[in-house]
DNA sequence: GAAGCGATGGTCT
DNA sequence: GACCATCGCTTCA
Protein backbone atom coordinates (compact mmCIF):
# COMPACT_ATOMS: atom_id res chain seq x y z
CA UNK A 1 0.00 0.00 0.00
CA UNK A 2 2.97 2.58 0.94
CA UNK A 3 6.77 2.25 0.78
CA UNK A 4 8.88 4.16 2.13
CA UNK A 5 11.18 7.21 0.48
CA UNK A 6 14.58 6.07 -0.37
CA UNK A 7 17.64 8.16 1.66
CA UNK A 8 18.27 10.53 -0.55
CA UNK A 9 14.76 11.95 -0.68
CA UNK A 10 16.33 13.38 3.03
CA UNK A 11 19.55 14.97 1.19
CA UNK A 12 17.89 18.81 0.51
CA UNK A 13 19.20 22.23 2.21
CA UNK A 14 16.72 21.93 5.28
CA UNK A 15 14.48 24.97 4.07
CA UNK A 16 14.51 22.86 0.22
CA UNK A 17 13.43 19.60 2.59
CA UNK A 18 10.82 21.78 4.59
CA UNK A 19 9.09 22.13 1.25
CA UNK A 20 9.50 18.79 -0.01
CA UNK A 21 7.51 17.04 2.95
CA UNK A 22 4.47 18.73 2.21
CA UNK A 23 2.82 16.58 0.38
CA UNK A 24 4.27 13.52 1.47
CA UNK A 25 2.32 10.69 4.10
CA UNK A 26 3.63 10.01 7.28
CA UNK A 27 2.59 6.46 7.48
CA UNK A 28 2.53 4.55 11.06
CA UNK A 29 1.59 0.72 11.09
CA UNK A 30 0.42 -0.44 14.01
CA UNK A 31 -0.97 -4.31 14.89
CA UNK A 32 -4.10 -2.92 14.73
CA UNK A 33 -4.34 -1.32 11.40
CA UNK A 34 -2.49 1.37 9.31
CA UNK A 35 -2.59 5.24 10.28
CA UNK A 36 -1.90 7.86 7.24
CA UNK A 37 -1.12 11.66 7.19
CA UNK A 38 -0.73 13.87 4.40
CA UNK A 39 1.72 16.68 5.60
CA UNK A 40 0.67 20.02 5.28
CA UNK A 41 2.66 21.67 7.02
CA UNK A 42 6.03 21.79 8.65
CA UNK A 43 8.20 24.39 10.58
CA UNK A 44 12.07 24.36 10.19
CA UNK A 45 15.00 24.49 12.77
CA UNK A 46 18.26 25.86 11.72
CA UNK A 47 20.31 24.85 13.97
CA UNK A 48 23.52 26.37 15.71
CA UNK A 49 22.31 30.02 13.95
CA UNK A 50 19.19 29.74 14.95
CA UNK A 51 17.82 31.07 18.68
CA UNK A 52 14.68 29.65 18.77
CA UNK A 53 16.06 25.43 17.66
CA UNK A 54 17.17 23.10 20.84
CA UNK A 55 20.08 23.19 18.99
CA UNK A 56 21.28 26.99 19.30
CA UNK A 57 24.72 27.56 19.82
CA UNK A 58 25.76 23.95 18.72
CA UNK A 59 23.76 22.70 22.14
CA UNK A 60 24.61 19.32 22.37
CA UNK A 61 22.36 17.06 25.24
CA UNK A 62 20.90 14.12 25.49
CA UNK A 63 17.87 14.99 23.90
CA UNK A 64 18.99 17.24 21.40
CA UNK A 65 22.30 14.67 20.40
CA UNK A 66 19.99 13.55 17.51
CA UNK A 67 19.59 16.47 15.33
CA UNK A 68 23.37 15.95 15.18
CA UNK A 69 22.96 12.37 13.62
CA UNK A 70 22.30 12.03 9.64
CA UNK A 71 19.38 13.60 7.66
CA UNK A 72 16.27 11.31 7.57
CA UNK A 73 16.41 9.94 11.42
CA UNK A 74 13.44 11.37 13.79
CA UNK A 75 13.91 13.53 16.51
CA UNK A 76 10.82 13.01 19.36
CA UNK A 77 10.80 15.37 21.88
CA UNK A 78 7.99 15.85 24.97
CA UNK A 79 6.14 19.32 25.53
CA UNK A 80 3.76 19.40 28.40
CA UNK A 81 1.77 16.32 27.98
CA UNK A 82 2.63 15.80 24.28
CA UNK A 83 4.78 14.21 21.97
CA UNK A 84 6.14 16.11 18.63
CA UNK A 85 8.02 14.64 15.89
CA UNK A 86 10.60 16.26 13.86
CA UNK A 87 12.59 15.11 10.84
CA UNK A 88 16.40 15.52 11.01
CA UNK A 89 18.15 17.41 8.38
CA UNK A 90 21.38 18.42 6.75
CA UNK A 91 25.07 16.16 6.84
CA UNK A 92 25.63 14.87 10.64
CA UNK A 93 27.69 17.46 12.92
CA UNK A 94 24.75 19.90 11.45
CA UNK A 95 21.84 19.93 14.11
CA UNK A 96 18.97 21.18 12.36
CA UNK A 97 15.42 19.32 11.72
CA UNK A 98 11.85 20.30 10.60
CA UNK A 99 8.99 20.01 12.92
CA UNK A 100 5.83 18.53 11.44
CA UNK A 101 3.67 20.49 12.65
CA UNK A 102 -0.17 18.92 10.95
CA UNK A 103 -1.19 16.17 8.57
CA UNK A 104 -5.18 14.82 6.68
CA UNK A 105 -6.07 11.74 7.48
CA UNK A 106 -5.60 9.95 4.42
CA UNK A 107 -5.79 6.16 5.77
CA UNK A 108 -6.92 4.03 8.88
CA UNK A 109 -9.57 7.33 9.64
CA UNK A 110 -11.29 4.84 11.99
CA UNK A 111 -8.14 4.18 13.55
CA UNK A 112 -7.27 7.90 14.11
CA UNK A 113 -10.97 8.30 15.41
CA UNK A 114 -10.20 6.04 18.47
CA UNK A 115 -6.86 6.95 19.12
CA UNK A 116 -8.49 10.65 19.56
CA UNK A 117 -10.67 9.73 21.90
CA UNK A 118 -13.72 11.77 22.33
CA UNK A 119 -15.81 12.99 19.79
CA UNK A 120 -14.59 15.81 17.99
CA UNK A 121 -14.44 17.55 14.27
CA UNK A 122 -11.80 15.51 12.14
CA UNK A 123 -10.65 18.89 11.23
CA UNK A 124 -9.30 18.62 15.07
CA UNK A 125 -7.70 15.52 14.70
CA UNK A 126 -4.38 16.26 13.38
CA UNK A 127 -4.56 20.15 12.70
CA UNK A 128 -1.50 20.65 15.57
CA UNK A 129 2.34 18.82 15.99
CA UNK A 130 0.71 17.47 19.50
CA UNK A 131 -2.59 16.50 18.00
CA UNK A 132 -1.17 14.43 14.89
CA UNK A 133 0.84 12.49 16.77
CA UNK A 134 -1.65 11.09 19.10
CA UNK A 135 -3.92 10.29 16.66
CA UNK A 136 -1.30 8.26 14.75
CA UNK A 137 -0.13 6.64 17.92
CA UNK A 138 3.38 8.27 17.95
CA UNK A 139 5.51 7.98 21.03
CA UNK A 140 9.20 8.57 22.39
CA UNK A 141 10.05 4.98 21.78
CA UNK A 142 10.58 6.80 17.56
CA UNK A 143 13.64 8.77 19.00
CA UNK A 144 15.97 8.10 16.58
CA UNK A 145 14.18 5.79 14.37
CA UNK A 146 14.58 6.56 10.48
CA UNK A 147 12.24 7.43 8.24
CA UNK A 148 13.02 5.18 5.62
CA UNK A 149 11.87 1.97 8.06
CA UNK A 150 9.09 0.85 8.97
CA UNK A 151 6.60 0.70 11.13
CA UNK A 152 7.07 4.82 11.01
CA UNK A 153 8.12 6.06 7.40
CA UNK A 154 7.61 8.55 5.13
CA UNK A 155 5.87 7.63 1.63
CA UNK A 156 5.83 9.18 -1.75
CA UNK A 157 2.71 11.70 -1.48
CA UNK A 158 0.69 14.10 -3.91
CA UNK A 159 2.02 17.64 -5.20
CA UNK A 160 0.77 20.24 -3.33
CA UNK A 161 -0.15 23.01 -5.46
CA UNK A 162 0.32 26.30 -3.28
CA UNK A 163 3.24 26.62 -0.59
CA UNK A 164 2.44 29.84 1.97
CA UNK A 165 5.31 30.90 4.57
CA UNK A 166 5.25 32.93 7.49
CA UNK A 167 7.03 33.19 10.92
CA UNK A 168 7.12 30.24 12.99
CA UNK A 169 4.30 29.45 15.93
CA UNK A 170 5.13 28.97 19.63
CA UNK A 171 8.37 30.84 20.07
CA UNK A 172 7.94 34.30 21.51
CA UNK A 173 10.45 33.98 23.50
CA UNK A 174 13.25 33.48 20.22
CA UNK A 175 14.20 37.47 19.75
CA UNK A 176 15.24 38.04 16.60
CA UNK A 177 14.34 34.43 15.16
CA UNK A 178 10.77 35.34 16.02
CA UNK A 179 10.10 36.42 12.66
CA UNK A 180 12.18 34.29 10.75
CA UNK A 181 10.28 32.88 7.51
CA UNK A 182 10.51 29.05 8.68
CA UNK A 183 7.44 27.93 8.59
CA UNK A 184 5.31 26.23 5.31
CA UNK A 185 2.08 25.33 4.78
CA UNK A 186 -0.02 24.31 2.36
CA UNK A 187 -2.47 27.40 1.18
CA UNK A 188 -6.03 26.86 2.56
CA UNK A 189 -5.73 23.38 3.68
CA UNK A 190 -7.89 23.31 6.49
CA UNK A 191 -6.13 20.85 8.86
CA UNK A 192 -2.87 23.49 9.08
CA UNK A 193 -2.81 24.64 12.83
CA UNK A 194 -3.09 28.06 11.78
CA UNK A 195 -3.66 30.47 8.85
CA UNK A 196 -1.03 33.26 8.36
C1' DG B 1 -15.07 33.08 16.39
C1' DA B 2 -11.24 35.00 18.92
C1' DA B 3 -8.50 35.60 22.74
C1' DG B 4 -7.03 34.45 27.48
C1' DC B 5 -5.11 31.22 30.51
C1' DG B 6 -4.32 27.07 33.41
C1' DA B 7 -2.82 22.18 33.43
C1' DT B 8 1.10 19.54 33.12
C1' DG B 9 5.80 16.87 32.99
C1' DG B 10 10.36 16.38 30.98
C1' DT B 11 14.72 18.66 30.33
C1' DC B 12 18.34 21.53 31.58
C1' DT B 13 20.96 24.80 34.72
C1' DG C 1 13.58 25.94 40.12
C1' DA C 2 12.81 27.84 35.48
C1' DC C 3 11.50 27.15 31.00
C1' DC C 4 8.82 25.80 27.33
C1' DA C 5 8.51 24.31 19.09
C1' DT C 6 0.93 22.69 23.25
C1' DC C 7 -3.88 21.81 23.95
C1' DG C 8 -8.47 22.66 25.02
C1' DC C 9 -11.65 24.87 28.08
C1' DT C 10 -13.67 29.33 29.50
C1' DT C 11 -15.05 33.83 28.56
C1' DC C 12 -16.68 37.47 25.95
C1' DA C 13 -18.63 38.93 21.75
Amino acid sequence: MFTPVAADFFDAPTLELSRRLLGQILVHELPEGIVAGRIVETEAYMGAEDRAAHSFGNRRTKRTEIMFGKPGLVYTYQMHTHTLINVVAEAEGTPRAILIRAVEPVGGIELMEELRGSHMPVKQWTSGPGKLTKAMAITMEYYGHCFTEKPLYIAQGSPVQDISVGPRVGIGNSLEAVHYPYRFWETENPFVSKFR
